[in-house]
DNA sequence: TTATATACAAACATGAATGTATGTAAACAG
DNA sequence: CTGTTTACATACATTCATGTTTGTATATAA
């Protein structure tokens, strides 16, 4: 009853995938057995193995899954040229990630797995480096948006530019772990865009 | 050669907090076995488990060791009727911390343990809700001493003291994420008082 | 001084998880 | 139509972690 055609094995692959989520998000990175996650898939290890090497492959695809689509998605937000004033467009930026993150389950679940449901050590130890530096790449579109807006005059002249995009990449920062860890939604989840227009309102002259 | 005396036995007992501590840096708190922690305590795990009933019982003793006494220092530097404006309070609630960390290794340690190698399941899930609540009661401060600074006719006009409190708790949250990530220092650490100071003097009218 | 509880070490039993090796039926190439 | 490769399932070997049990020397209480 083996030996599928190619995109029915695509498909397992994929299957393989969203398995790995569940469980990661059930019982964290380090607990979740190939095991657990092949008979959530309904295959054997035998079928994990074919399709990655190992568990750390499995997190590698479900983590890019997200986030390398995520990334482009703020870069577009940011630097496209758009009629709207910079501190709007940073503000965009921020609300329409945490619109995404309440509208896609798989986005949310991964962000909850990256965030409280995993150790970096030995081989995820490189992950934390990538986060550095998509943090600073950010944390530069963020930069360059608060200069365009102070060469509009629109932001306080009080600070630099610099200054601000660190600031408001750390409230950001918190926000999203707050936003990640308040499941109930009362404390953080239900009011993040308020939060965000307020700290773009802060800046603007 | 067994059977130390009472002073001795609780020797031990931190030794094996303290080993517990460098094997979950280095290894993540689920890939950590008692064995690790005994050999790197110069004990048996007979010994470890006579003075602790599993894993998740270490975890909590390393974990109050350091946040039950920060959090009374938090409290200190917010509540004592003091001298410094409201706004310089926070500012220095703040910057304490980051002092704090600075110096003290167990509680730079620990703050990396917690927030990047272990994973928040099952009997460590629990944890997660008690950070909610501790973040909650420090908001509750910040935002009694951006009251006060309000009625002192020194804080901006155009927000609320809650919404300030939100967004500088986010900002700090967010920052300790980084400055336990930036191990290098090049990036958030170096200059972590600036940004916060750079934060408060925006909300400074 | 002796009995008992303490503070461990050492041995034992069990259960999982991992990786690999082997088997196999069906897709696909020629 | 047939050989080969694919996409898995199954079986095997090994390692490792856990919890418990038992042993024991010594501090301490009575």
């Amino acid at each position: 009853m083996v030996r599928k055609t190619k995109e029915n094995a695509e498909l397992t692959r994929q299957r393989i995938i969203d398995a790995a989520r569940d469980v990661f998000l059930a019982r964290g990175v380090s607990k979740s057995s190939l095991e657990h996650i092949a008979t959530q898939a309904n295959v054997t290890r035998g079928a994990v193995y074919w399709h990655f090497k190992d568990k750390t492959e499995i997190f590698h695809a479900l983590r890019n899954q997200v986030f390398l689509p995520l990334i482009d998605r703020m870069d577009d937000t940011l630097t496209v040229e758009s009629n709207v004033d910079p501190l709007t467009q940073i503000e965009n930026s921020l609300c329409d990630t945490i619109h995404a993150l309440n509208q896609d389950i798989i986005m949310r679940q991964t962000y909850e797995i990256m965030m409280t449901k995993c150790e970096y050590v030995d081989e995820f130890a490189t992950v934390l480096q990538e986060i550095i530096n998509n943090c600073s790449s950010i944390t530069e579109k963020y930069q360059l948006a608060y200069e365009r807006a102070k060469s509009q005059q629109i932001l306080v002249t009080t600070h630099s530019p610099k200054a601000l995009a660190l600031d408001t990449h750390l409230f950001f920062g918190g926000l999203l772990h707050m936003w990640v860890k308040d499941a109930d939604g009362s404390l953080y989840r239900h009011q993040a865009t308020e939060l965000i227009k307020s700290h773009i309102s802060l800046r603007r002259k």
